[in-house]
DNA sequence: ACAGAATATATGAAGAGTCATGGGTTGGTT
DNA sequence: AACCAACCCATGACTCTTCATATATTCTGT
């Protein structure tokens, strides 16, 4: 079943986009942020920087264009919104000690201090939103993008290691 | 193991963006995404074109309002887009017998043709991203995310069937 | 039947994101 | 050592998207 063509009418049972796997991810991931987006405009951040700043938090050092990939942003934009950021002292930017071309940035604490409040209620945004799922179904759901993006992920593992520097 | 906090130093095992949902949905969506929309651009559409073509294909005539839901993008910006294909004769604007307010949009043959070979692609591709992940996790996944759609979906079962227009 | 609220799309002005490219740096090769 | 390819971030020009609002139509209550 569900082979795209109906038997009865010409009227088609499912439609494609309802059946394709970006096309729903793209729809439950637009449902879920659109709720958090607004408290997050309410505390005077766009969504760029709220995820920029939820991406720098619990990390170190980050070089500008690995960070561009974790928030799904173009170098470009990431350097943007980086300069607001850095202009208001929320994040820095630092010299990598032994490579001239990079520059790392990281979370200051102000930024740290203004992002917690936010991410605290991301989690719960989060846990109220995943609870009819049920633990099992939402660690198998998690456990699927996780293969996905690792699917994708550059060639080897590369390590957070050799970025640090220090 | 990764239980979030990591025992010898201050590093933290596993940053928060790394285990929060919508941040994961994101990531996955770009990665997989970003290879098709190559082939997409190839084809002279731009990403918004492509979404939009799709969601009409295998649809009747739908209102502009609706076709953003599912394309995930705001009205505005679906009134421009569909300026250029209307242009281009691959879809129309039909008025509703009913209700003056609304414009219906639907797919034209000359659309249907030339979306026929992405969507085929479209279901090549999503089945080659998928098939490391097993057929039972896929079904798992998509099931899922329809699930977190239909929670945040508008009251009640909006049907399509009071928007023919016929 | 009318005023006002509600709904649906279009449009002008403004903003955010991206492309193409530039300047500066490193590393490997000859 | 000098050269050249590869690399990283910044920036100008442009496109796409969005916000706020206008326009047109329908609905609701009196």
């Amino acid at each position: 079943m569900n082979n795209g063509k109906n038997s009865s009418v010409h009227e088609p049972a499912v439609p494609f986009v309802e059946n394709y796997l970006p096309a729903l991810m793209a729809q439950a991931h637009a449902l879920m942020a659109h709720e958090f987006h607004e408290i997050v405009r309410n505390r005077g951040f766009t969504v760029s920087e709220w995820r920029i700043l939820a991406s720098l938090a619990d990390r170190g050092p980050v070089p500008i264009g690995r960070l561009a990939q974790f928030v799904v942003m173009k170098q470009p934009t990431v350097t943007r919104v980086l300069d607001r950021q850095e202009a208001r002292g929320e994040v820095q930017r630092i010299a990598h000690k032994t490579d001239r071309r990079v520059t790392l940035v990281s979370i200051t604490p102000l930024g740290t201090r203004l992002v917690a409040e936010l991410i605290e209620q991301a989690r719960e945004h989060e846990a109220r939103i995943l609870r009819p799922l049920g633990d099992e179904h939402m660690a198998e759901l998690k456990a699927s993008l996780r293969q996905i993006i690792a699917m994708h992920e550059p060639p080897g593992g590369i390590a957070l290691a050799d970025l640090d520097g220090n």
